[in-house]
DNA sequence: GTGAAAGCGCTAACAC
DNA sequence: GTGTTAGCGCTTTCAC
């Protein structure tokens, strides 16, 4: 075991420092929280101690304290699909600029991966633990419902996801149905006829999305947009992929994908199948990844903005953490022009 | 502000829920923990209690009491190129396994980011917290000595990254020098016999990447491998290799890229240029990314088992934090066999 | 401007 | 088996 926490002597606590000193730990205490009026040179030795010493204040002991932890508790609810969404580009993407964004506003971040199939109370567990001040659900999964009786009693959480009309929790996201009408007017533009959607209409955004699509497919006249449901992990996708291209490949000549990491995969399933992109299929993904620009076509889609959604999440928390009520805030997408569509 | 922290009635305390049940604070602790011996009817009925009302122990104050919170920090530093590994595949994807293998071990995750140029005490700062029983660091990036230093009076800390010879600090990574080998030996083997190696050799285990490919060179009697230096953000980073390719085409015939990423734009500037892949110019990536099976044509690159990274280090970890005294543990890269050389 | 003292909510001896 | 008690390390009245 060894000395563990102890870097230089043994100065862990306000008190050792307050004896060396010769000053009460209640001094200290101020003195180095920079508020309450301290003198400058009291001040000054202290820190001139603390900083020999390397000390730092115990934030467990102080947030106990203080009721407050300074810490934002980030969770993302695998719902759907487990083993998928764990490394999905959007939502560690995502999850680097809330890091960020925190980190910019003096919090530290927590970071939660729970299944709810396997934990129904996976919210209120991590609300309750008392490690932090407030919570951002990233993504809604299937837990929409769960997550508006939360939000009835509790006002420090901000997730991201799709708005519905009426509903109670403050949510940032992308205008999910709208992003759907962009991808589906630009595979008619692009000359389709017959659109299909690729992935799990299950989650809400994809929900939205295929709503979105449609939409246009009805305003249009086109027959309706058929799902093709897959799972989001790469490997059980691209079979999927091939199984749907090879029943339906002769009646479809639009693919709207739910992802650009699925319409990456579509991308390298068609080509195997030896149809031409945009030429016989045209295909639009969503979220404007980086793997994007790199597919061969590169890839039309509809970009979500990312940094400017976790700028809003963290934003509008803090907002909450500080007493105001809050709207929703839905972010408009982009459609990206490239080569597939 | 309202109601907060009350989602049903208001037992927040132990001693809330103590008096509810009629017995002391003391009992009710023992009950939730499971541990020592209590009647089982009063355990049944504390626990009866304790789902009624929602109740959870506050976290904070058990861990201040204890002496340990539960709770694992993960730090990225960001060393060189600030922007950059914000959103790296590999980081995030390893985060991932370790957000995984951490829940499953029954810890918490507190994720840090920092860029050790701006707090050169980065590290001190975190372990000092308090909120941490022990640190996972990703990647060493400029921060070896640092890290050194700390890890001769810290011992709950396990890093990713690259393994010197007679370090002190516990380090978990791939043979980064083995594989620059695999990847240089394979340009060879398919006909390269000018080789450069793409990306900036700063980083330890880029540098031992380039090294084991300059090895290769050496053996094989080729010109020493040249370094063509770049950034890891795409924008930047498909800049630099262009003005690369541009400058040097003529006398390059194998590229090793550091990371599949910037293989991919690689792929994408050769393409640009009008190179054949790999007819006039043979590459190699490395980490086998999702990304390496999605180019065109798929790429050649040499896996590092993010799985088993994440296991080790947590692994680790754990056995350091019960007092055991852990070796390194270095991984075996693959070399994988696509298309590009 | 500083000290003393009372906890934040919990756990772990120590009694009984 | 269970109650009582004494803190974990910090902040914050309340005195002075």
């Amino acid at each position: 075991m060894a000395d563990d926490r102890t870097t230089r002597g043994s100065v862990r606590t306000i008190t050792d420092l307050a004896r060396l000193a010769g000053v009460s730990p209640g001094t200290v205490s101020r003195a180095l929280a920079g508020k309450s009026l301290v003198n400058t040179r009291t001040r000054e030795k202290i820190e001139a101690l603390a900083r020999e010493h390397g000390f730092r204040p115990n934030q467990m002991a102080s947030g106990l304290r203080r009721q407050r932890t300074g810490v934002i508790g980030v969770v993302i609810p695998l719902g759907h699909d487990t083993r998928q969404q764990i490394s999905d580009s959007f939502f560690m993407t995502l999850l680097g600029h809330l890091a960020d964004e925190l980190t910019r506003e003096g919090y530290d971040l927590m970071l939660r991966r729970v299944v709810p199939g396997e934990d129904p109370d996976w919210l209120d567990r991590f609300i309750g633990s008392g490690m932090i001040d407030g919570v951002i659900v990233i993504g809604q999964s299937d837990q929409f419902e769960r997550i508006e009786e939360v939000a009835e009693g509790y006002r420090s959480m901000v997730v991201w996801g799709n708005h519905q009309e009426g509903q109670r929790h403050c949510v940032v996201g992308t205008d999910n149905r709208l992003g759907g009408r962009l991808a589906a007017e630009r595979l008619v533009a692009a000359g389709a006829a017959s659109i299909a959607f690729l992935g799990d209409t299950g989650p809400m955004e994809f929900a939205a999305r295929y709503a979105g699509a449609q939409d246009v497919a009805a305003r249009m006249g086109l027959p309706p947009v058929a799902a093709l449901p897959t799972h989001l992990s790469p490997d059980r996708a691209s079979e999927e992929i091939a199984g749907h291209l090879e029943a339906r490949a002769e009646t479809i000549d639009g693919i709207f994908a739910a992802t650009d990491t699925l319409a990456a995969l579509c991308l390298t399933e068609l080509r195997r199948q030896g149809l031409a992109v945009p030429g016989d299929v045209r295909l639009v993904g969503f979220d404007d990844l980086p793997i994007a620009r790199q597919t061969v076509p590169p890839l039309t889609t509809v970009r979500q903005d990312i940094a400017a959604g976790a700028r809003g999440l963290v934003d509008l928390l803090l907002r909450r953490l500080a007493g105001e009520s809050t709207e929703s805030l839905v972010l408009p997408p982009e459609l990206v022009l490239r080569e597939t569509a």
